[in-house]
DNA sequence: CCAAAAGTGTTTCTGATACACCCATGG
DNA sequence: CCATGGGTGTATCAGAAACACTTTTGG
């Protein structure tokens, strides 16, 4: 009998002060046998375990890619389709590896953030053991795309991207901004964040006025002596209000 | 093979002018054989078809209890908790009409708003056909419990109940009372809906500016002789943005 | 004529926005 | 010494909040 079956996919954000906001995408690379994986690329998922909550699998499904235990989470939609993995380019790759290919799947989609520094440090960390559609599938990479330049995805991933970005927009705040920034940061890197998080220009003087009034950041006695033209800046933390301590 | 079910659970409120903010709830009345229902009350769900998207399920259920077929209807959650059904009175009750009362189930909630008036009107519309889980039980009634005021309720629905409310409380706005009250309504029968849902006092003069302003209410000649004492109040409707028309 | 509820404008405050010049560094 | 990016304060505007009396009806 046919059952419904239920994923959550992730949509990692994270955010090069330099350049711009990204996603992680799996991207399973070209096996000469079947020749069927090329260019595939989906967003990290798995479908759950009988007896496991969402939030902790989503966890564990970051974790084994990431090797960070800790990531911030946060459940944002329900894609429900009773199609949406029904496409014939999604079915020929299900079928070599899921032992039901044709069945429903309900997937819960998760934003996550992740100060990408601290992800290059672990960048090869990989747990064979915990990501079942990953490791049954085999041979993958990890990579960044840019939130403006993502490729065709499987299912319908690109949509649970767009969803994912609508979200973070509308709930981007200091908390999560300190997620996606390291610990010593800059104010120019803070408003260049928000700036290509919401797609606007902001004033440098408000910008700084409102954040600073807050008081949920506070100024280091360090600059960024980059070695580039201009004044440095100066690095600032953010300041965790409850744990009265510096994040 | 134990598989996870996935069922819609309705939040459906409804708002008594006079009186209060109140939700739609299943009770099952007491059966001389079993005495097992006896005061089991209950949100409005069921779980969803193998092939059912999830707001025509939630739209199902509510037009089979309430004859109404464009119920306004919002998911606002998921519940997933592997052990929201294992509580050793909810099992009981489930033995009696599920065909593995044991297994897990996923809920997603949906908030719903309905004018208490249409409802009414169609109060004793039941379609037996529709609502599985009902009517496999056999013997309820409809009940409408002030949300200040809610009995204890099977699952984990109590919890469900105040997300919702916490949605709604949330999402409060013009469009959403238009919902709730009558076709001809009064500026204090509205001031007070928002002053019941958000639990605030609000001041007079200030909330009549603002929502004139909008635009989105228009007048009418009308006025309610209720034959009450005070001044009679002048009726008036919403007024569609989108379609030109009156709601 | 009194009690009860509807209806009506103005002032104050606060937060958001607009705006231009000086400073420190590297090349 | 110049180009580059960092850093600073004030004036204006708009929306939110505070506030008290008059009007209409029923009893």
């Amino acid at each position: 009998m046919s059952q419904i079956n239920i994923s959550v996919d992730c949509v990692l954000f994270g955010y090069d002060s330099d350049l711009d906001l990204k996603v992680l995408l799996i991207q399973r690379k070209y096996d000469p046998n079947t020749a069927a994986y090329k260019d595939h690329n989906s967003l990290p998922g798995d479908l759950i375990k009988y007896d496991e909550e969402l939030s902790p699998a989503a966890s564990r499904i970051l974790e084994s890619l990431t090797g960070i235990s800790d990531i911030y989470l946060k459940q944002f939609s329900i894609f429900s389709d009773p199609n949406r993995v029904k496409h014939p380019k999604d079915q020929k790759w299900l079928r070599k590896f899921r032992a039901a290919p044709e069945e429903r799947v309900i997937t819960v989609g998760y934003m996550a953030l992740v100060n990408i520094e601290d992800f290059n440090s672990d960048a090869t960390y990989f747990n064979d053991e915990i990501i079942g559609d990953l490791t049954r599938e085999g041979y993958f990479e990890k990579i960044w795309a840019k939130v403006n330049d993502i490729p065709e995805l499987a299912f319908d991933h690109n949509n649970i991207v767009e969803e994912a970005l609508k979200y973070l927009k509308k709930e981007l705040n200091h908390e999560l901004s300190s997620i996606l920034l390291p610990k010593n940061f800059t104010l120019p890197q803070l408003q260049k964040l928000y700036e290509d998080i919401t797609g606007k220009k902001i004033d440098k003087r408000n910008f700084r006025k409102q954040i600073l009034k807050e008081g949920s950041i506070v100024k280091t006695n360090h600059t960024n002596n980059t070695g580039k033209k201009g004044k440095p800046a100066t690095f600032y933390q953010f300041y965790d209000d409850k744990n009265k301590t510096i994040k």
